[in-house]
DNA sequence: ATCTCTAGATAGACCGATCCACCTATTTAG
DNA sequence: CTAAATAGGTGGATCGGTCTATCTAGAGAT
């Protein structure tokens, strides 16, 4: 019974619960090798740096989502409830980290501490894109003709989400994000009746 | 020509600087002074620690958004230009941190590398509640009967409003949060519709 | 079954740099 | 003269990263 789980899955499962918990910065490289049960070289033979490691943890975390959202979307039978398994897929992926204290997204969270050029806000762009880029799909889906407001709508509800996820995370609790999805019932309502209006002027 | 500013204030301002751009965690005390041009005891004879200066440029923040809104709202003349006057401090506030990058909302950035008991969580909650406590007042204006939907639809701008200031950190420019104006914009003109369907059912 | 070789993991020392906090001695200004 | 701000240094801790010397597990050969 020696080491049943490879060093390198170690460090990025004790890396996610302490860059999580206490954020990236204040996470030094001993804590994470003493949580894993691991040596230091043994980082350093997985990953070329903390940074390198701060990526695979931001890699992970969205692969982490899409594996939720997937298990989501094996369910959902129509567009309008696919447009909810995201959000569903955000209450799931908050109940794993329930464990250690919600602290909302932590793409968003470590994002907030990287510099404007590393490439990890690259990874988190990327995925809030993604989830925009679902919304969009499933909403054309819906109304494949009314593209403008299929864009339009598909930005509101990525606002939406995750506007609730940073209130969710100061709170410390999922509760917004179940708000999020009720309002996103009624956006969906509003969206699939037959006699919308024109596009609006705006100011 | 001395100080004409006081050295309290020289600090504050080079630390919301350098806390915004490169993050709290990242910055050192040496930075700090050496941007303030001021001395390392001038920063312990004004703040009993950096986690004091720290709650200190929160407390800063939200006072400087106050300010921007306050002036915002004095040209609002309905309750609807009101609620738009939010977005529009909001947008206020990213310009003024253009020169330096904008990455977001300061508060945000900051809560997401305190640890989860920091009382500078409760001074970003704080902003974000009254974000929301001013949509509820507006709406209420509005609608004094509808008080559900009134605190539905203020906690759905909310979501709207901190949804796209994320998604504009990760831009780095403000274009989401003009596209969220615009969305709050047809959120109003739905809202004071008459016909206004009863609480609508849940999942 | 026994022996050897090898690949990889181990604990822990060590490096230079930086961190926050504090102190002292000097200069400046009212 | 007094009070405050100054520059600069110190201390003790911790940072990311490197290195060495030891240990163990398992494959292959006999």
């Amino acid at each position: 019974m020696t080491d049943r789980v490879p060093a390198r899955d170690r460090l990025l499962k004790a890396a996610a619960e302490l860059f999580y918990a206490e954020g990236v910065g204040a996470t030094g490289i001993d804590a994470i090798t003493a949580r894993a049960g691991v040596a230091k070289m043994s980082l350093y033979n997985n990953f070329s740096s903390k940074a390198d490691l701060v990526n695979g943890y931001l890699q992970n975390r969205v692969s982490e989502w899409q594996d939720l959202l997937s298990e989501r979307l094996g369910t959902a039978r129509t567009p309008q409830e696919r447009v909810l398994a995201v959000f569903d897929s955000y209450v799931d992926h908050a109940a794993l980290t329930y464990a250690w204290g919600f602290r909302g997204c932590g793409l968003l969270n470590a994002a907030a501490e990287l510099p404007v050029g590393d490439p990890g806000r690259a990874t988190v762009a990327f995925q809030k894109d993604e989830v925009e880029r679902l919304f969009k799909q499933f909403l054309g889906d819906i109304s494949p003709d009314a593209e403008t407001l299929v864009e339009e709508t598909a930005q509101h509800l990525s606002f939406l989400l995750e506007g609730a996820m940073a209130r969710a995370g100061l709170d410390g609790h999922d509760g917004r994000l179940k708000a999020a999805r009720k309002i996103a019932v009624s956006i969906l309502e509003q969206f699939a009746k037959p006699g919308s209006s024109p596009p609006l002027a705006a100011d």
